[in-house]
DNA sequence: TCCATTCAGGACGAATTTTGTCCAAAAGTA
DNA sequence: TACTTTTGGACAAAATTCGTCCTGAATGGA
């Protein structure tokens, strides 16, 4: 129970490890060798990050980098599907997908010629 | 139980659903006016289709768009997570993202300046 | 074999999108 | 006011996307 934080999204979950470690934009910006401006519109949501920056500050905040790029990704894709009315249905096919997929490359020769 | 069909991709279901009615792919090309290039591509799933060009192909098969769209977005979505070692962590977190965002919507007063 | 048709897939340019930077304005703080 | 931080528009370079064109392989019929 360590931290209590309803999902919000990874621009806001940077700003919070940011602010909660006591940084500005710049220090950080400067530090990680980004413009301030380009790190303060990915807190906004405004600008995606690459996975290179999101490596860099999963290091420099000393928190989970994969955690924080799920964070990322899910975003990604909760977008999207609000684009489409927030049809659940396309991530539920997507999971069948997944997993139908993710048995075919465990198991049996799918890729013989 | 109309048409078992395990999940295949977009692009399969397209061809499919083009040699169940017969038709060549220069037939389907060129009645909904796109190259027939372009059109195997997108059933080899080398291109991703329009949502225009999905819709001309529901039409032209007399089949759900609905359906065939959530086949295409949901493709996307699991080519994506495949990329990410498959991690299905990636949707659940989508998945509780959406369902908080929709009720927001929903709701109250979010959007008050 | 020769011809016709279908499909595969590379190459290309035009159009669009993305990416990072710069700069100035706004907001916050003392 | 003076100083720092954050916001956000504008911009060019780079990258990606999109549709088309063209060649070649495979198939099938006469």
């Amino acid at each position: 129970m360590e931290n209590i934080k309803i999902h919000t999204n990874f621009g806001e979950h940077l700003r919070t490890l940011r602010e909660t470690a006591g940084f500005t934009l710049r220090e950080v910006a400067s530090t990680i060798n980004v413009d301030s401006s380009l790190l303060a519109k990915i807190e906004r949501n405004q600008r995606p990050p690459t996975k290179q920056l999101i490596k860099n500050l999963a290091s420099f905040f000393h928190t989970n980098e994969r955690e924080l790029l799920i964070e990322f990704l899910s975003d990604q894709i909760a977008y999207k599907i609000l684009d489409e009315e927030g049809d659940l249905n396309i991530l539920k096919v997507a999971e069948e997908k997944v997993s139908y997929l993710k048995t075919l490359h465990n198991g049996n020769d799918y890729d013989k010629k």
